[in-house]
RNA sequence: GCCGAAGUGGCGGAACUGGCAGACGCACCGGACUCAAAAUCCGGCGGGGCUCACCCCUCGUGUGGGUUCGACUCCCACCUUCGGCACCA
């Protein structure tokens, strides 16, 4: 018998899948008259090239390439392409260590993991492989950048904005994390920079309510993407400056306090502080304030725990529910990104204005009087009352609801004129624009006449020219080019420069599942009708560390191409699935702990077959599993035990011995309805629950049960026949875990290619067991077990359970208060 | 502080809708094969107790309560771990 010998057969299989093009779908001929029930779009997060593949992306990939395998074998028309998120900083900085061109870098990288993918044979439609740095695909992140600024979706304003000094570039938003930069942690400043801009906020309410339109998403993804955007539901309210003829807007979710509002803030930052300051005493010290204000880190700013700080500016407002006049004040608390950059201050009821106002010696004023802490009078209150009540204190509207109240009072101000029902979301723009090198142009010319005009869609795309340094300096390295920077004014023909910042690689990776489906148009970034026939994603499979970066520009980015009416749905991923990450040694793996495991070695050792089934058999796919280094081990036991049953079999029944099965004898019988059991089990555990690790135990125990029943069956010719019917169940459902051993089994059991043999079916009749273990209880505890037959009746079941000695033994003398019988489980007789 | 997820043998994990807790794998122990070892095949493997190899009893799914004939599963409170948000008006 030969033994098994992994590295042969991968090597075999992926030959013939690379040279047959077995993955490889073509687009219908007539989209939109093609049947689109049948297809399905299977795809994972897209690399990013930096070397080599980890074990997250193993697992990311085999999980895919088993969904895909699996649907494909169900009468799929399976389409799973893949391609490489090819700019970015790391290959830029390695670039700058190495002095290799990036260009250069990415191509040795995705040479790499086309090479690693290919080893791990996962099933992929490699006529459709794409990197985003290709001028063919970064042709259209920029021709999509032009219609998005046509439509003012894209913008460019001086903001301060988040700036990295390791990576000596901007950051949007969604990439600080905890006041550091996403990729180096480091500390992040704010500094004021003319900027570009996508209007997400835009988008605020549709990415919102598109939740709707999603079939199946991790509920904490959506909840995630729920915080990041904010939303909350109040009023805008119009504070007049008293012997200024300003209006101050603030916004608030809390209109039931107005008559509580002791004073006015406004963000340093506030447009309005020199306005109203000027010409008073007050005015050098507000300067002072605020210049100290702007020299905070934003991290600083934004602890909670801090110390409230302000400066009295020496105006006043006007409180427009009860005509009042009370202070402005400036303070660093109020931020002027959010809302209007202004607030109303209620101390009785918000923790942060009553320590300002105790700080400052203000008026703490109850308006709003509930149970326990709610009662008593702001000077003796301890902590501001934040729950619900009813009105005091508030003219007309003591005595109601503080909830119902607050909605009359906004109705009230907006027949006055003086304010309105309003949403506000922590959502900000998206900052798109990076000083970097390697990455798409923007494709931008700055006329002093016309001013910022898009280089025009048929001199797309603007190519990234070479630079000899590509270290950041503030600026984007292609500054330095001036055959780049110096070009003609699109628009008037005179001198005009090149913008020279690059855009965020999260834009590159906002369409890329689009440009699969067409990805060699050269006249369009994807024919509409193909991309209707492809899309939505009906698979999408990930890590959960992107749920608001590109989970939620991608969905915006689809948003704004339907509103273009370059696609005809709004949301690009049906379903999502987020991977756990591994982990090892107790934490993530990670180069600076030191804990990586190379994929390539397990790969080597054991063959992609054994690593694809450990790293599935370790846990539920969803959750963070711990690698074991013995693990690995069993599972390629495991393959060895499948190897040598299936060769046994081969030897002793022969290819042509006996095609069907019979299920004489008990033996026999036992073993077709344990693979028909499987079949259902594996089919039920992949389709429907995504739980490889099940499915793969399930069939481990098949193949238990046929190495026990294996010497008896040897002997009979129906024996032989169930055998061999068992081993090619084995591998027809160990197939998408571990493609190449079983299509090497398949062959040797003298058929063809597996991978397009239908899956198999479990037959009804042989699910049903002919008798199971009833269960007999008293009072709920366990005290027997007998064999019955599945047809017996309740009353059967009953004559059982009282003809068992264990269970006399525990009802002797005493009164059955209640018989419970449930058919093929159990009997519960209660006593007294 | 708010929101969410998770806590089961020595370990990873199973038990899908409340019904035999611990499937499957790892580790460990024993047996077969062998001159021997490895590999392989077979068996055992939560704790405690007993008239201790057979059988039987009892406790046991983070902690404390509750609902139920019956709870790993449902409800309440708490503890621990992980993740998200957090001076967002």
């Amino acid at each position: 018998m030969d033994k098994y010998n992994p590295a042969d057969i991968e090597a075999k299989w992926q030959q013939v899948w690379q040279e047959e093009g077995s993955f490889d779908v073509p687009n219908p001929e007539d989209p939109a008259a093609a049947d689109r029930s049948s297809k399905s779009y299977v795809l994972e997060m897209l690399p990013y090239p930096s070397g080599t593949l980890h074990m997250g992306h193993v697992k990311n990939y085999t999980m895919g390439d088993v969904i895909a395998r699996f649907r494909s074998r169900n009468g799929f028309s399976v389409f799973h392409p893949m391609g490489y998120d090819a700019f970015g900083l790391n290959t830029e900085n390695v670039a700058i260590k190495t002095g290799i061109h990036p260009a250069e870098l990415t191509r040795q990288n995705t040479g790499n993991i086309n090479k690693q993918l290919h080893r791990l044979g996962v099933s992929i439609d490699w006529s459709r492989e794409l990197a985003t740095c290709d001028p063919e695909y970064y042709k259209w992140t920029q021709y999509f950048f032009i219609r998005f600024f046509e439509r003012g979706l894209a913008y460019r304003k001086e903001a301060p904005v988040n700036w990295c000094p390791s990576c000596a570039t901007v950051l949007a938003n969604e990439q600080v994390v905890q006041g550091g930069c996403e990729r180096c942690s480091t500390t992040v400043e704010q500094r004021n920079l003319a900027q570009w801009f996508f209007k997400i906020t835009d988008y605020a309410e549709r990415l919102l309510g598109d939740f709707s339109l999603l079939e199946s998403w991790p509920e904490r993804v959506i909840t995630m993407q729920r915080n990041w955007i904010g939303r909350s539901e109040g009023a805008e309210v119009v504070f007049r400056v008293e012997e200024l003829d300003l209006d101050i807007p603030v916004f608030t979710t809390r209109p039931d306090t107005l008559f509580g509002a002791t004073f006015f803030l406004l963000a340093p930052e506030h447009e309005l502080v020199g306005v109203i300051t000027e010409g008073l005493d007050e005015a050098e010290a507000v300067a002072d304030y605020v210049a100290q204000a702007r020299q905070q880190s934003m991290v600083d700013r934004a602890m909670a725990e801090r110390e409230k700080t302000g400066v009295f500016t020496g105006r006043y407002a006007t409180n427009p529910v009860n005509g009042e006049r009370i202070p402005i004040y400036v303070s660093d608390y109020v931020l002027m990104e959010y809302g209007t950059g202004a607030i109303m201050a209620v101390p009785a009821h918000d923790q942060r204005d009553f320590e300002f106002a105790r700080k400052f010696g203000i008026e703490v004023r109850v308006v709003v009087s509930g149970e326990g802490a709610g009662q008593g009078d702001g000077e003796s209150l301890e902590q501001a009352f934040e729950e619900d009540g009813v009105l005091v204190d508030s003219g007309r509207f003591d005595g109601k609801g503080n909830r119902a109240a607050g909605e009359e009072i906004t109705a009230w101000l907006e027949s006055e004129g003086k304010g309105k029902a309003a949403v506000s979301y922590r959502l900000r723009d998206w900052l798109l624009s990076r000083q970097r090198y390697w990455g798409a142009p923007i494709p931008m010319v700055y006329c002093d006449k016309c001013g910022i005009v898009p280089v025009p869609l048929e001199e797309l795309p603007v190519l990234l020219p070479d630079v000899d340094d590509y270290a950041p300096r503030g600026q984007s390295p292609i500054a330095t080019n001036e055959d780049f920077v110096n070009t003609a004014c699109p628009q008037c023909g005179g001198p005009g420069r090149r913008e020279t910042d690059t855009m965020d690689t999260f834009v590159d990776s906002s369409w890329y599942f689009l440009r699969y489906c067409d990805p060699h148009n050269d006249d369009a970034p994807f024919d509409k009708g193909v991309a209707e026939y492809w899309m939505p994603v009906d698979q999408y499979i990930g890590g959960v560390e992107h749920a608001v970066l590109h989970l939620m520009y991608a969905r915006f980015f689809t948003k704004v191409l339907y509103d273009l009416g370059l696609v005809g749905f709004q949301e690009p991923f049906r379903n999502l699935f987020t991977q756990g990450m591994i982990h090892y040694r107790g934490a993530k793996m990670s180069k600076s702990k030191g804990n990586v495991i190379n994929p390539d070695d397990h790969v080597e050792r054991y063959g992609a077959d054994t690593l694809r089934l450990y790293i599935l058999f370790m846990g539920p796919p969803e959750l963070d599993v711990e690698w074991q280094d013995q693990g690995i081990e069993g599972t390629f036991r495991f393959l060895g035990r499948v190897w040598r049953l299936a060769m046994e079999i081969i030897e002793k029944v022969g290819e042509n011995n006996v095609t069907g099965y019979a299920h004489e004898g008990e033996a026999a019988q036992a073993l077709v309805r344990k693979c028909h059991q499987t079949i259902a089990k594996v089919t039920n555990d992949v389709a429907e629950r995504f739980r490889f690790n099940t499915a793969i135990s399930a069939i481990m125990e098949l193949v238990n049960d046929a190495y026990l029943a294996k010497d008896e069956l040897f002997a009979s010719k129906e024996g032989r026949g169930v055998l061999r019917f068992t081993a090619e169940t084995v591998v027809k459902l160990l197939d998408p875990f571990a493609p190449h051993v079983c299509a090497e089994l398949w062959q040797r059991l003298g058929n063809d290619r597996l991978w397009l043999e239908p899956w198999p079916k479990a037959d009804e009749q042989f699910l049903e067991e002919e008798s199971y273990e009833l269960v007999l209880q008293v009072n709920g505890k366990l005290r027997d077990r007998v064999r019955v037959p599945a047809s017996a009746s309740k009353e059967d079941l009953l004559a059982v359970a009282s003809g068992s000695d264990k269970v006399a033994r525990y009802t002797e003398g005493k009164e059955v208060v209640k018989e419970i019988v449930v058919p093929g489980k159990l009997v519960n007789l209660v006593v007294k």
